[in-house]
DNA sequence: ATGATTTGACCGAA
DNA sequence: TTCGGTCAAATCAT
């Protein structure tokens, strides 16, 4: 961690210290003033700005793939064109370019990159890895030169929503345990297997708990940094236009979608709050790189309101934290 | 009954 | 013609 990094510590620090400042003046409602929970909230978009223009500088452009390390797994990200030499190779198209809405067998033009997961043995974990998303395998083929065969998977709501978005899942030749998956076009559908959970979070994580897909999807779909900061920035903006309208309920917005903004499975997201904050309400945003992140126990425990914001912003810390000091698994 | 997976056939690109 | 990607009927799972 250089210089930018520790920066960015302690801005994000200072602004957890003011998220806390304000959920104290939120309690107190008559000992502070509407003026003071403005201030309070302009200077937090402020140090986001900041932080942002750090974690910018780097590392490079929102939404570049990074890294990702974790326990069992260890997760590398490149984008389009991917591997050379590797049966991925037929084209080299590395644009992000309209759908092509011909019905054209072949997507040639749809963005693409690659993860390579290694699995560690231990985990036993088969496919298909559960990245969040509902894919629906449409297809299997065994690829020339290669060992295993590669699945097809298209996303389940491409019927309902037109979702384009597939991939493709190919075990590696040299090491059984790393699986290379191609992700092809962006979720148009925003409806991933883990979206807010239908029953009480605690309950879907418990009932999940020891499957070897829920630990890949939780280690799999860490947040990018740069999304959580423009996804919180986005909400305080929303919040501080609010303020500006109407007085009476500071941060109402803040709260994390209820069951009653966000329908079970297979319907749609109605709220534009609820796009601001894709990421954090554990719904991947189309064009992330980054599916969307495990879900944390600081954050579920404070669904429903304006505490979960300070969740957030430790969640941000400990990612950025993490992400910054494991190295290499 | 409904939805997901399997698998051979089909199609387009190279 | 070969090969990768997709389709769709058959089959399986819930």
């Amino acid at each position: 961690m250089g210089d930018s990094s520790n920066n960015l510590v302690h801005e994000l620090l200072q602004g957890l210290e003011l998220v806390r400042q304000l959920q104290k003046n939120l309690h107190m409602p008559c000992s502070s003033s509407q003026e003071t929970h403005e201030l309070l909230i302009q200077k937090i978009i402020s140090i986001f700005e900041k932080a942002l223009q750090i974690v910018n500088g780097n590392r490079g452009p929102l939404g570049e793939p990074s890294s990702q390390h974790s326990i069992g797994v260890t997760i590398r990200m490149s984008e389009s064109p991917p591997l050379s030499g590797s049966p991925h190779s037929e084209d080299s198209d590395r644009d992000l370019m309209e759908h092509d809405h011909n019905a054209s067998r072949k997507r040639k033009s749809l963005p693409r990159w690659t993860k390579q997961i290694r699995v560690n043995p231990g985990i036993g974990v088969e496919l298909p890895l559960d990245d969040g998303y509902n894919w629906r395998k449409y297809g299997q083929k065994g690829i020339l030169g290669a060992v295993y065969p590669r699945g097809y998977y298209r996303c389940t709501h491409r019927n309902v929503h037109g979702c384009l978005a597939t991939k493709q899942v190919q075990r590696s030749d040299e090491d059984p345990n790393v699986f290379e998956i191609t992700y092809k076009g962006k979720h148009t559908c925003t409806m991933a297997s883990n979206t807010i959970p239908t029953s009480t979070p605690n309950e879907n994580q418990e009932s999940n708990l020891n499957t070897n897909q829920n630990v890949l999807q939780g280690l799999e779909q860490q947040p990018n940094l740069n999304e959580l900061l423009l996804n919180l920035r986005a909400g305080l903006r929303v919040q501080t236009e609010h303020l500006d309208s109407s007085h009476d309920q500071p941060f109402s917005s803040f709260h994390f979608p209820s069951s009653s903004n966000i329908k079970t499975e297979n319907q749609i997201l109605t709220s534009p709050m609820l796009e601001n904050f894709s990421s954090l309400s554990f719904i991947p945003p189309a064009t992330s790189e980054i599916s969307h992140f495990s879900v944390s126990p600081s954050v579920v425990n404070n669904i429903g309101g304006y505490p979960s914001m300070i969740s957030i912003w430790e969640n941000i810390l400990f990612m950025y934290e993490v992400d910054s000091c494991i190295t290499h698994f």
